[in-house]
RNA sequence: UGGGGAGUCGCCAAGUGGUAAGGCACCGGAUUUUGAUUCCGGCAUGCGUAGGUUCGAUCCCUACCUCCCCAG
């Protein structure tokens, strides 16, 4: 009989195209489709189900769906508002991949009689001497290692990406001709399971506005912030600050004073660090990183990896040094490590 | 009150007789499983007000209004 895989399906092309080449390497493969955030207001994911369904209807596949709402808002979102609550920016999609993907669902397909799951990241996972590693997507514009830095050994071996060899414009041409009903819709952004909204308003549904001052580092009053959560270093968008000279940037953020440090000029050296600290750290392969060897990280998602060596590793703090000044590196995010194509793991921006 | 200077988009700021640069802000879009960054596009039939000179005025003239500086 056929190993069981179960993939995680969102509604989008790529978990479509996941979904459709297991079948056709001849898995028993069935999907599910995660409910992770109940609103008040209308269901904007009806539609993706509804999609999910029409693929699954195509590939020739069962559907469940599931709802992890209660372990989303205890495992993610209490750790997000906690963290934007604190002044930092924190990367919630991150702990969804590490708590709720790869862990409440995979757990819930281990019940189904699965052997494995399978979702539509890109990114690959391979065998090497004896340990798994999480390897980077062959399309390097679409490569999302980064959001999955805090999977372990136990994840990865029960895990496949079947889009890590893909181009982006590969998976489209395969929906497309397999006659996938999601082969061109858009590709969705905003934090997962959230989705796309106004950031502020949502924000301000859990936590109270507290508006303050924007100043310069020298005390200088430029204006007003709304409060210190809905700003993250490096923003530029959204401040208000016209006159002459260059745009201004969020440079940090004074709690006890409720203050918005905000300077001008892109280059400004306040935005640019070349070292930083890390903390509630994970390493893919169990062990960390040998100190000795030099190594890539990304402090965002979507940054080109940038060398640095280990300053510092102990406990649970990692100290990093870049050759060259990183900009608005920002509390709350993760910092991960790679060494050329591995993605190594890494941490929490302190 | 007298003398001097200035009033151009929300904020800076070019233009000084030929039919309104640019930057910041803002808005829209692209990119993006973190609404950061970045990129592209939009954004003054009008230049304090009212007259006048001129084929034509933001640019010259007159009056008024407002602001700033100096004097007192």
């Amino acid at each position: 009989m056929a190993e069981r895989v179960v993939v995680g399906m969102s509604g989008g092309v790529d978990s479509s195209v996941a979904a459709l080449l297991l079948k056709r390497q001849g898995y028993d493969v069935v999907g599910l489709f995660m409910r992770n955030w109940e609103d008040d207001e209308e269901c904007p994911a009806r539609q993706d189900f509804l999609d999910v369904l029409a693929v699954a209807d195509v590939i020739g596949i069962e559907v469940e769906a599931v709802n992890f709402a209660r372990e989303y808002k205890e495992r993610v979102f209490s750790y997000f508002l906690q963290e934007y609550q604190a002044g930092r920016t924190p990367n919630p999609d991150v702990l969804c991949n590490s708590e709720i993907k790869f862990k409440a669902f995979l757990e819930h397909a281990l019940s189904l009689g699965a052997s494995r799951i399978a979702t539509g990241h890109y990114a690959s996972v391979r065998q090497r001497d004896g340990l798994f590693e999480l390897v980077k997507a062959r399309d390097a514009a679409k490569d999302q290692t980064y959001f999955l830095y805090r999977l372990n050994q136990a994840q990865l071996a029960r895990t496949l990406f079947p889009l890590g060899g893909l181009l982006k414009s590969e998976v489209r041409a395969i929906a497309r001709e397999a006659g996938l009903p999601t082969h061109a819709k858009k590709d969705s952004t905003g934090i997962c399971f959230i989705g796309e909204r106004n950031f502020r308003e949502f924000l301000a549904r859990y936590l109270p506005r507290q508006p303050g001052d924007m100043e310069t580092p020298d005390g200088r009053c430029v204006g007003r912030h709304e409060g210190l959560m809905y700003y993250t270093i490096g923003q530029r968008q959204g401040l208000g600050i016209g006159g002459p000279g260059a745009p201004w940037y969020v440079a940090g953020k004074d709690l006890a004073r409720n203050v918005l440090i905000v300077v001008q000029g892109h280059d400004h050296p306040l935005l640019l660090r070349d070292r930083l600290e890390a903390s509630a750290l994970s390493w893919i392969a169990g062990t960390p990183p040998d100190p000795m060897h030099a190594y890539g990280a990304k402090t965002r998602y979507r940054q080109a990896d940038a060398p640095c060596h280990i300053e510092h590793l102990a406990d649970d703090r990692l100290r990093l040094r870049f050759a060259s000044p990183q900009w608005a590196v920002t509390a709350g995010q993760s910092v991960v490590l790679y060494r050329d194509e591995v993605c190594l793991g890494g941490g929490i921006i302190q």
